[in-house]
DNA sequence: ATCCCGAGGG
DNA sequence: CCCTCTGGAT
Protein backbone atom coordinates (compact mmCIF):
# COMPACT_ATOMS: atom_id res chain seq x y z
CA UNK A 1 0.00 0.00 0.00
CA UNK A 2 1.54 3.31 -0.44
CA UNK A 3 1.11 6.58 1.24
CA UNK A 4 -1.82 7.95 -0.41
CA UNK A 5 -3.58 5.01 -0.24
CA UNK A 6 -2.88 4.14 4.04
CA UNK A 7 -3.79 8.18 4.09
CA UNK A 8 -7.12 7.25 2.50
CA UNK A 9 -7.29 3.70 5.00
CA UNK A 10 -6.03 6.01 8.17
CA UNK A 11 -9.45 8.64 7.10
CA UNK A 12 -11.72 5.99 6.61
CA UNK A 13 -10.83 3.89 10.10
CA UNK A 14 -11.37 7.27 11.92
CA UNK A 15 -14.50 8.02 10.64
CA UNK A 16 -15.49 4.24 11.52
CA UNK A 17 -14.06 4.14 14.99
CA UNK A 18 -15.82 7.88 15.65
CA UNK A 19 -18.90 6.30 15.16
CA UNK A 20 -18.29 3.26 17.54
CA UNK A 21 -16.45 5.04 19.91
CA UNK A 22 -18.40 8.44 19.74
CA UNK A 23 -16.64 9.58 23.14
CA UNK A 24 -13.38 9.18 22.30
CA UNK A 25 -12.01 9.20 26.12
CA UNK A 26 -11.51 7.71 28.99
CA UNK A 27 -14.22 6.07 30.58
CA UNK A 28 -13.40 7.79 33.74
CA UNK A 29 -15.36 10.48 35.93
CA UNK A 30 -12.05 12.68 36.13
CA UNK A 31 -11.23 15.30 33.56
CA UNK A 32 -8.56 17.43 35.81
CA UNK A 33 -4.99 16.65 36.07
CA UNK A 34 -4.73 15.49 38.90
CA UNK A 35 -8.24 13.68 38.93
CA UNK A 36 -7.53 11.59 35.61
CA UNK A 37 -3.64 10.76 36.67
CA UNK A 38 -5.22 8.84 39.93
CA UNK A 39 -7.90 7.53 37.97
CA UNK A 40 -5.63 6.30 35.19
CA UNK A 41 -3.07 4.99 37.29
CA UNK A 42 -5.61 2.69 38.92
CA UNK A 43 -7.53 1.92 35.77
CA UNK A 44 -4.08 -0.50 34.74
CA UNK A 45 -5.54 -4.45 35.27
CA UNK A 46 -9.20 -2.79 36.12
CA UNK A 47 -12.59 -1.78 35.11
CA UNK A 48 -13.49 1.65 34.81
CA UNK A 49 -16.68 0.70 36.92
CA UNK A 50 -14.42 -0.33 39.98
CA UNK A 51 -11.64 2.52 39.38
CA UNK A 52 -14.48 4.96 39.09
CA UNK A 53 -15.71 3.43 42.50
CA UNK A 54 -12.46 3.67 43.87
CA UNK A 55 -11.37 7.26 42.71
CA UNK A 56 -13.65 9.35 44.86
CA UNK A 57 -13.36 7.46 47.65
CA UNK A 58 -9.51 8.29 48.00
CA UNK A 59 -10.20 12.18 46.83
CA UNK A 60 -12.80 12.28 49.46
CA UNK A 61 -10.01 10.57 51.99
CA UNK A 62 -7.28 12.97 50.60
CA UNK A 63 -8.68 15.71 48.69
CA UNK A 64 -5.26 17.76 47.43
CA UNK A 65 -2.09 16.44 45.98
CA UNK A 66 -0.61 17.55 49.75
CA UNK A 67 -2.91 15.28 51.38
CA UNK A 68 -1.74 12.10 49.24
CA UNK A 69 1.78 12.90 50.22
CA UNK A 70 1.77 13.10 53.40
CA UNK A 71 -0.95 9.89 53.55
CA UNK A 72 0.34 6.13 55.14
CA UNK A 73 1.04 4.14 51.94
CA UNK A 74 -0.67 1.67 54.18
CA UNK A 75 -4.16 3.39 54.31
CA UNK A 76 -3.95 4.11 50.53
CA UNK A 77 -2.54 0.30 49.86
CA UNK A 78 -6.19 -0.57 51.73
CA UNK A 79 -8.37 1.67 49.63
CA UNK A 80 -7.20 0.79 46.11
CA UNK A 81 -6.35 -2.98 46.96
CA UNK A 82 -9.63 -3.97 44.65
CA UNK A 83 -7.97 -2.47 41.63
CA UNK A 84 -4.94 -4.65 41.29
CA UNK A 85 -1.50 -3.71 41.50
CA UNK A 86 -2.09 -2.10 44.76
CA UNK A 87 1.01 -2.23 46.50
CA UNK A 88 2.46 -0.78 43.30
CA UNK A 89 -0.12 1.78 42.58
CA UNK A 90 -0.32 2.85 46.59
CA UNK A 91 3.43 3.27 46.50
CA UNK A 92 3.83 5.26 43.41
CA UNK A 93 0.76 7.46 43.70
CA UNK A 94 1.70 8.87 47.46
CA UNK A 95 5.51 9.24 45.67
CA UNK A 96 4.11 10.80 42.35
CA UNK A 97 2.10 12.90 45.09
CA UNK A 98 5.42 13.93 46.57
CA UNK A 99 6.88 15.21 43.54
CA UNK A 100 4.38 17.19 42.34
CA UNK A 101 4.07 19.12 45.70
CA UNK A 102 7.43 19.54 45.89
CA UNK A 103 8.67 20.17 42.91
CA UNK A 104 5.78 21.35 40.74
CA UNK A 105 3.97 23.57 43.40
CA UNK A 106 0.87 20.98 43.94
CA UNK A 107 0.26 21.40 39.31
CA UNK A 108 0.66 18.54 37.82
CA UNK A 109 3.09 19.18 35.11
CA UNK A 110 2.28 19.95 31.33
CA UNK A 111 5.25 18.51 29.67
CA UNK A 112 5.96 14.66 29.16
CA UNK A 113 9.53 14.84 30.52
CA UNK A 114 8.39 16.35 33.67
CA UNK A 115 5.02 13.78 33.95
CA UNK A 116 7.52 10.43 32.47
CA UNK A 117 9.59 11.68 35.70
CA UNK A 118 6.59 10.98 38.29
CA UNK A 119 6.80 6.97 39.58
CA UNK A 120 3.99 5.07 37.66
CA UNK A 121 3.71 7.31 35.38
CA UNK A 122 5.09 6.19 31.55
CA UNK A 123 4.58 7.36 28.25
CA UNK A 124 1.13 5.98 27.48
CA UNK A 125 -0.40 7.32 31.20
CA UNK A 126 0.97 10.94 30.67
CA UNK A 127 -0.45 10.44 27.10
CA UNK A 128 -3.65 10.36 28.44
CA UNK A 129 -3.20 13.00 30.61
CA UNK A 130 -1.93 15.46 28.48
CA UNK A 131 -4.27 15.14 25.71
CA UNK A 132 -8.06 15.03 27.84
CA UNK A 133 -6.64 17.73 30.76
CA UNK A 134 -4.17 19.81 28.75
CA UNK A 135 -5.18 19.48 25.01
CA UNK A 136 -1.77 18.43 24.41
CA UNK A 137 -1.12 16.75 21.26
CA UNK A 138 2.28 15.11 22.08
CA UNK A 139 2.17 12.21 19.74
CA UNK A 140 1.07 8.88 19.80
CA UNK A 141 2.27 6.41 22.69
CA UNK A 142 2.11 2.83 20.96
CA UNK A 143 1.58 0.04 23.46
CA UNK A 144 1.24 -3.56 22.66
CA UNK A 145 -2.17 -2.86 21.25
CA UNK A 146 -1.61 0.11 18.84
CA UNK A 147 1.35 -1.72 17.59
CA UNK A 148 -0.34 -5.14 17.23
CA UNK A 149 -3.31 -3.12 15.54
CA UNK A 150 -1.04 -0.87 13.12
CA UNK A 151 0.55 -4.10 12.05
CA UNK A 152 -2.43 -5.84 11.10
CA UNK A 153 -3.95 -2.91 9.26
CA UNK A 154 -1.11 -2.58 7.11
CA UNK A 155 -0.16 0.65 8.50
CA UNK A 156 3.09 0.05 9.82
CA UNK A 157 5.52 -2.95 9.28
CA UNK A 158 7.83 -1.95 12.17
CA UNK A 159 8.67 -3.54 15.44
CA UNK A 160 10.34 -0.09 16.37
CA UNK A 161 8.09 1.75 18.64
CA UNK A 162 9.25 5.10 17.59
CA UNK A 163 9.11 4.43 14.38
CA UNK A 164 5.54 3.06 14.32
CA UNK A 165 4.46 6.20 16.25
CA UNK A 166 6.28 8.14 13.51
CA UNK A 167 4.30 6.52 10.62
CA UNK A 168 1.11 6.73 12.23
CA UNK A 169 1.64 10.90 13.25
CA UNK A 170 2.49 10.83 9.66
CA UNK A 171 -0.89 9.05 8.74
CA UNK A 172 -3.86 10.65 10.89
CA UNK A 173 -4.11 14.33 11.28
CA UNK A 174 -2.37 16.19 13.91
CA UNK A 175 -5.51 17.21 16.05
CA UNK A 176 -6.64 14.16 16.18
CA UNK A 177 -3.67 12.10 17.45
CA UNK A 178 -4.87 11.67 21.09
CA UNK A 179 -8.13 10.38 19.59
CA UNK A 180 -6.51 7.89 17.05
CA UNK A 181 -4.50 6.62 20.27
CA UNK A 182 -7.55 6.25 22.34
CA UNK A 183 -9.41 4.00 19.82
CA UNK A 184 -6.69 1.98 18.74
CA UNK A 185 -6.63 0.91 22.49
CA UNK A 186 -10.29 0.13 22.56
CA UNK A 187 -10.27 -1.41 19.62
CA UNK A 188 -7.47 -3.61 20.11
CA UNK A 189 -8.83 -4.32 23.68
CA UNK A 190 -12.20 -5.14 23.09
CA UNK A 191 -12.44 -6.24 19.25
CA UNK A 192 -8.80 -7.15 18.14
CA UNK A 193 -7.65 -9.12 20.65
CA UNK A 194 -4.08 -10.53 20.75
CA UNK A 195 -5.43 -13.86 20.13
CA UNK A 196 -8.56 -14.40 18.73
CA UNK A 197 -9.40 -11.67 17.26
CA UNK A 198 -13.53 -11.09 17.18
CA UNK A 199 -13.24 -10.02 13.67
CA UNK A 200 -16.93 -10.53 12.92
CA UNK A 201 -17.40 -7.40 15.18
CA UNK A 202 -15.18 -5.30 13.67
CA UNK A 203 -16.16 -2.19 12.34
CA UNK A 204 -12.65 -2.23 10.31
CA UNK A 205 -13.36 -6.07 8.63
CA UNK A 206 -13.47 -5.41 5.11
CA UNK A 207 -10.13 -2.37 5.50
CA UNK A 208 -8.37 -5.27 7.37
CA UNK A 209 -5.58 -7.48 5.36
CA UNK A 210 -5.08 -9.35 8.37
CA UNK A 211 -8.94 -10.42 8.70
CA UNK A 212 -9.78 -13.81 10.20
CA UNK A 213 -5.74 -14.28 11.08
CA UNK A 214 -4.21 -13.20 14.47
C1' DA B 1 -8.50 -21.41 33.85
C1' DT B 2 -7.55 -17.25 31.54
C1' DC B 3 -7.50 -12.74 30.40
C1' DC B 4 -6.88 -7.70 31.34
C1' DC B 5 -6.82 0.41 28.93
C1' DG B 6 0.80 -0.34 32.68
C1' DA B 7 5.21 0.31 34.70
C1' DG B 8 9.51 -1.03 36.33
C1' DG B 9 13.20 -4.01 36.94
C1' DG B 10 16.58 -7.76 35.75
C1' DC C 1 13.45 -8.95 25.80
C1' DC C 2 11.29 -11.18 29.64
C1' DC C 3 9.42 -11.18 34.06
C1' DT C 4 6.69 -9.58 38.02
C1' DC C 5 3.15 -7.29 40.45
C1' DT C 6 -2.65 -8.07 41.85
C1' DG C 7 -7.73 -8.54 42.00
C1' DG C 8 -11.72 -9.17 39.49
C1' DA C 9 -14.54 -10.44 35.49
C1' DT C 10 -15.86 -14.00 32.48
Amino acid sequence: MNQADKKKTAAEILTRLGRRYPNPRPALEYTDAWGLLVATVLSAQCTDARVNQVTPELFRRWPSVADLARAEVADIEGLVRSTGFFRNKAKNLKAAAQIIAERHKGQVPRTMDELVELPGVARKTANIVLYNAFGVNQGVAVDTHVKRLAKRLGLSASDRPEAIEAELMALFPQPRWGEVNHYLVFLGREVCTARRPRCANCPLEDLCPKKGLA
